[in-house]
DNA sequence: GCGACAG
DNA sequence: ATCTTGTCGC
């Protein structure tokens, strides 16, 4: 049974100003590059609403590498604690996230989370604030933009273009490819054709690059990859997600 | 000052 | 995110 510390309210309803002040606190302890231990299992996670926002539900899947085999899957409601509030999304969904893992029974070796991981104003999204908090390795698989600019996306699946964004004072200097006053924070991949591109960039202790290969390791015949794409349906729709592994590729 | 703005 | 019907395409 994994062990996690209980998201004292204070700690997540903060204001605006004191949230954003935090972020630039933490930023600076996000790992970008790989610090990845042998995957065996990988989890994907999402949250969805219900009650016209009132309560939030988080929806948690475990699956077996490379199988792709469902081993796990957990639904947690909780009543909802702030709005949604763009570059803040993190404070709103991760206690949620939490009372989700806190039911897993065991850690998974790699996270895929729905939003962005450091292609964030202050390099510090969902997925990288989450990583940094369980100290897992995640990954941010975002199905639209945040920040930042890209060019045209090769229409070949798999294929992907930078995501860069102007530097910031507060960037280190490894967060990624330095090109002038401009760093690459994310890729913008074309996961299936004909479709629109996911947005990756790497949560904590995953570089762009493996947080790229691991997305598209996982890619089965739809656009979002199956951890992301099971948990997202979980999130949303009622009922269980019943799955037999891998799609033929 | 005027847009843009994960889910 | 969520509210919502049918419809076009592989």
């Amino acid at each position: 049974m994994p062990d996690l510390p209980t998201p004292a309210l204070h700690e997540w309803n903060l204001m605006p100003e004191a949230a954003i002040a935090l972020q630039k606190r933490l930023a600076p302890k996000i790992q970008r590059e790989d610090r990845l231990g042998e995957v065996s299992t990988i989890a994907g996670m999402d949250i969805g609403f219900e009650d016209g926002g009132e309560i939030t539900r988080a929806a948690l899947i475990l699956l077996e590498w490379p199988s792709l085999t469902l081993v796990e899957q957990i639904v947690h409601r909780e009543p909802t604690r702030m709005p949604y509030v763009p570059g803040l999304l993190s404070f709103r969904e991760i206690p949620a996230a939490l009372g989700a893992f806190s039911r897993l029974s065991r850690w998974p070796d790699l996270i895929m989370i729905d939003g962005q991981g450091i292609a964030h104003p202050r390099r510090l999204g969902i997925a990288s604030h989450l990583g940094l908090w369980l100290d897992l390795p995640t990954i941010g698989v975002g199905k639209s933009r945040l920040c930042g600019r890209f060019g045209d996306v090769p229409e070949e699946k798999g294929h992907w273009t930078p995501l860069t964004d102007r530097r910031r004072p507060e960037d280190p200097a490894d967060i990624g490819i330095v090109e002038g006053d401009r760093v690459t924070i994310g890729a913008v991949l074309r996961s299936r054709e004909n479709v629109k591109p996911l947005f990756i960039s790497g949560g904590h202790r995953v570089s762009l690059e493996t947080a790229v290969d691991w997305v598209t390791a996982c890619l089965g015949k739809t656009k979002l990859p199956e951890p992301t794409r099971l948990a997202d349906r979980l999130a949303s729709r009622r009922g269980e997600v019943r799955e037999s592994g891998r799609l033929p590729l």
